[in-house]
DNA sequence: AATGAATGAGCATTCATTCAT
DNA sequence: GATGAATGAATGCTCATTCAT
């Protein structure tokens, strides 16, 4: 007679949280190493030991199972970026802190970054609510680093002979590319080197610091 | 010019020419804009004012469709990037030379060019015939870009203190996540200076030269 | 009344009863409104405020719900109408009473005759339980109203030339077809006019042309 | 190279002409015997030695079959049905060629009125297209009907102490219902003897009791 | 050179049913 | 007394592929 968490329910809930967490692990990657359309509901539900039927009895559709990873991935990939990016007195500080975020969380939570940039390629020409979300979520990166270009060119701590939008846009290019080759490469790269690299990159190229600046066309 | 080559037979050359040409470009279009696994034969035969027969008659399966494509894409955007960037006595001018090839490409082939990239994410971890050619193609622009990092470095003109094969990977990265850049936000994007944020930032960052560059860390 | 019978006990008693008695009202409104076929169990125990699995606790299958509403029906449709109808000195009077009674079932219980009439064409050449039943049930009223006609028809009240099975079937079909009516176009009709129009037209084109029509309105 | 009606073309399209015979003939007895719902396309493939596939290349879905055999049922039953039933210079005669023509319906196109009438109340409350071509084509019988009702009435041929719309409602009802009956008890009802009963109850309900009584048999 | 007919395997989705609690 | 979790069979539909012509 005593309401609230029973035994019973306790276990309820648990088994409940169970299945869906290993339903979405199974989803995510398999989406991220497959792609979405490639991968079938039997190879989701199978991975995570449930039938097809767990699959609709918890998510009710394909899509929804994506949808709902792109939420907590926008929860641990941006909502967390801007949040700890967002502090820092420079700009340039912050551009750092922002490309050492994504790059703690490319091994923290390498899938879940991943499955952002594949899934905003694979439903790029789409409509439809999975690519209405991957692109509110992406105008958000792109909208907060372009913030930071601007503030960092205000402040003549970044070079001004280039288009903000743009420059962001590089920045943004830099870091899903550098994802996408760790995808690609992953057997062959080194991590900490690959992460070193993109930072002193997008800070200051490849070339030479000193030398060949003023021939510069 | 041998006995054999009456106008009708001409014509059938020109026909069959005419063809396969237009049911390429429909699929190379085609699977640029909605991916491979997400274009059907349909859609392909249907753009090229064919039916879906006649795919199987010129190609014989929708594989080879994409395979043709990208044996097209490797001489256009690979054989030629590599020729055209051979050349110039210094290494930063190679590479200058190749990241200007490719912006070029990127205006007259930009398709070609997306389907390489596109084509290497959607068919990343599979098996197959397809699979295997852009692993052989990416294979060469790695070796290449990875062959003019070493030689910079060795001549001076490059930064030491990255490692080549990620300082190769980080350049392929602001390479292709450029190009997906330009594929996702083309209409907000203005090409020419997309085109030298990328050159610049490649080459000497997005810090400014002067200033911060002794308190690097 | 017996020691055992205490108040938790009345309380399980009546709501178990409540219980069945919500459910069996949704299956017959939504047996009804989308058919059999089309309606899932979930709507009925939703409709309900149950799960499914109380459907099965009460009933043990979908079939069994039906089955439960078609003893019903039959015992309010069926049982009542013969009885009622089985009074009466004269045959027509006794036609009479009974398109009456359906009349007035009509308003009081239109879903449950509706059912009756709807499961019999959606379970037409089935096999199974509630196939059965409804076979039964039908044959009960074809049985009763061609009684009817021959006791009619024998004492020289109704028409002689027509055959009792074909002229009872009419009457049947007057019947059926009159519910489909009010079922397809509620909207647009008048209720009592329509019994009205029921009546005068069954009962004048069975009923002999000479002897009661003036008495008659 | 001549064009038009070469072996082949003819060929392929009474082979076309057949096959989507078979299919329609299939899915026309399937639909009455078993419900649209009921019936899947493997059995409507199947009976017409054809795969699922098939339906689709020349149908395009299962509603869509359902649609084109309501067209064809249209043009067939009702439009022939008005046609005929123009003619004849009383109102009463009209509504007699109208049943008379129904009947014969019921004998060459027997599951052809079924459908449209079984059809009417399998997809009475849904939306979607097959629900409302079936609603077009009632609403025309209806609009006939009631229509001949009227002008009998104005003409003093029938009975005015009936609304005319509920009046015609009992007509369809009639028709409607005698058609299910044949449906449901085909196998004990005797069809001239079950036409003859619906002509007579119809009529003589409907016809004014004094004047054209003597006259008619 | 090319088409139209047809297939069959695969897929997302639905749903009655089972069962432990 | 009743629920939530889970299943598995069935179903409408898609699509690459085959083949006779």
């Amino acid at each position: 007679m005593t309401a609230g968490s029973t035994p019973q329910r306790t276990m309820k809930r648990d088994q409940r949280r169970a299945s869906i967490g290993r339903l979405l692990d199974s989803a995510l990657h398999l989406f991220v190493s497959k792609g979405y359309h490639s991968t079938n509901l039997e190879q989701i539900a199978g991975a995570a030991r449930l039938s097809k039927g767990a699959v609709y009895f918890y998510f009710g559709s394909k899509e929804a199972v994506l949808l709902e990873l792109l939420k907590r991935v926008q929860a641990v990939v941006v909502d967390e970026a801007l949040k700890t990016a967002a502090a820092g007195p420079r700009a340039v500080d912050r551009i750092v802190a922002f490309l050492h975020h994504q790059a703690k969380l490319g091994v923290s939570h390498r899938d879940e970054v991943l499955l952002l940039i594949l899934m905003s390629l694979e439903f790029g020409a789409r409509k439809g609510p999975a690519s209405r979300l991957i692109g509110r979520i992406y105008r958000r990166l792109y909208g907060f680093v372009e913030r930071l270009v601007r503030e960092g060119q205000a402040s003549g701590e970044l070079r001004t002979d280039l288009q903000a939008r743009e420059a962001a846009s590089i920045i943004m290019a830099n870091h899903d590319g550098t994802f996408l080759e760790w995808y690609r490469r992953s057997g062959r790269l080194r991590g900490p080197a690959l992460v070193r690299a993109l930072r002193c990159v997008v800070l200051h190229g490849v070339a030479r610091p000193e030398a060949p600046r003023r021939a510069r066309r």
